[in-house]
DNA sequence: CGCCCTGTTGGGGA
DNA sequence: ATCCCCAACAGGGC
């Protein structure tokens, strides 16, 4: 699954060659109908303004008030050239060499639709998507602030994308074990100075990500289909079983909002219980 | 070969 | 607000 480094490295790739053409038809191949491929007519005749993502979504204004969105899902690839399997989505593009983009996705979990611009009452998480974290917006007393209000664990809250926008599983992890804090300590627990050190860390990582063109586990490739730079630099993700690279305790695996998670069960302890007053 | 488990996500219902 | 299940498919272990 791609994640915001994954994502806004594919969105950098397609704004060049994307922005300006035109889309002659945007047609479902092998996918039902449904959702998750809603009204690709519409983006007939309508010229792609630009590139953008919000979190984990592309979204494309284009000419006549619409915007296409794409969401990756765990498996989705754009790519110039025409998959050998899974296809979902081929768009014709105009221009002085007409060409066409396609969407492979195996697992079907992501998206391809056409709605009107701004209005993204079939994507809940999008309508409701947290700041950018790399963008200013994303303060410390922000974040602090979204984070008390909940008692969840803190990476299900942050993969939850509210307080947030584009944190995944996998850097959910890192970012944890970076900044030392238990993945299933209560969001509204964390000291003040732990949320803005998670604050800092999510911003580092990231930024750090997309320089290195995302993380390839397995699926994720760039639209030039080359892997990511950033899966050699993962500290935990993957690697339950093996010694933490500060303290060489065994990481440990667990699950937390229905995902793997992995720890380092000495680095990163839940804060003290609190005293029972006398 | 079959069975079981795991997985880069998000939506919906209890 | 939180928890749980689900979509659909591939790959690995036994």
């Amino acid at each position: 699954m791609p994640e915001l480094p994954e994502v806004e490295t594919v969105r950098r790739e397609l704004a060049p060659w994307l922005s300006e053409r035109m889309i002659l038809r945007a047609r479902r191949a092998d996918a039902p109908d449904g959702p998750k491929y809603a009204a690709l007519e519409r983006a007939g005749g309508q010229r792609i303004e630009k590139v953008t993502r919000r979190g984990k979504f592309l979204i494309l204004p284009l000419s006549k008030g619409d915007e296409l969105i794409i969401h990756l899902g765990m498996t989705g690839r754009i790519t110039p050239e025409r998959p050998a399997s899974h296809l979902r989505v081929v768009v014709d593009l105009g221009g002085a060499a007409p060409r066409k983009l396609y969407f492979q996705d195996t697992r079907r979990f992501g998206r391809f639709l056409v709605v009107s611009a701004g209005d993204y009452r079939s994507l809940p998480t999008l309508a409701k998507l947290g700041p950018e974290p790399l963008e200013p917006a994303f303060t410390g007393e922000v974040f602090r602030t979204a984070l008390r209000k909940s008692r969840a664990p803190i990476k299900a809250f942050i993969m939850g994308q509210r307080p947030v926008a584009g944190v995944g599983n996998i850097y959910a992890d890192e970012a944890l074990w970076r900044a030392r804090i238990h993945p299933e300590c209560p969001a509204n627990r964390l000291s003040k100075a732990k949320v803005f050190e998670l604050r800092d860390v999510i911003v580092e990582l990231l930024g750090t990500a997309v320089e290195a063109r995302g993380t390839t586990i397995s699926d994720y490739r760039t639209v030039g289909g080359e892997q990511g730079g950033f899966a050699s630099r993962l500290q935990t993700y993957g690697r339950a079983g093996q010694p933490c690279a500060r303290c060489h305790t065994a990481l440990q695996r667990i699950i937390v909002g229905q995902r793997g998670t992995s720890f380092c069960p000495r680095c990163q302890r839940m804060s003290a219980p609190r005293r029972k007053p006398l």
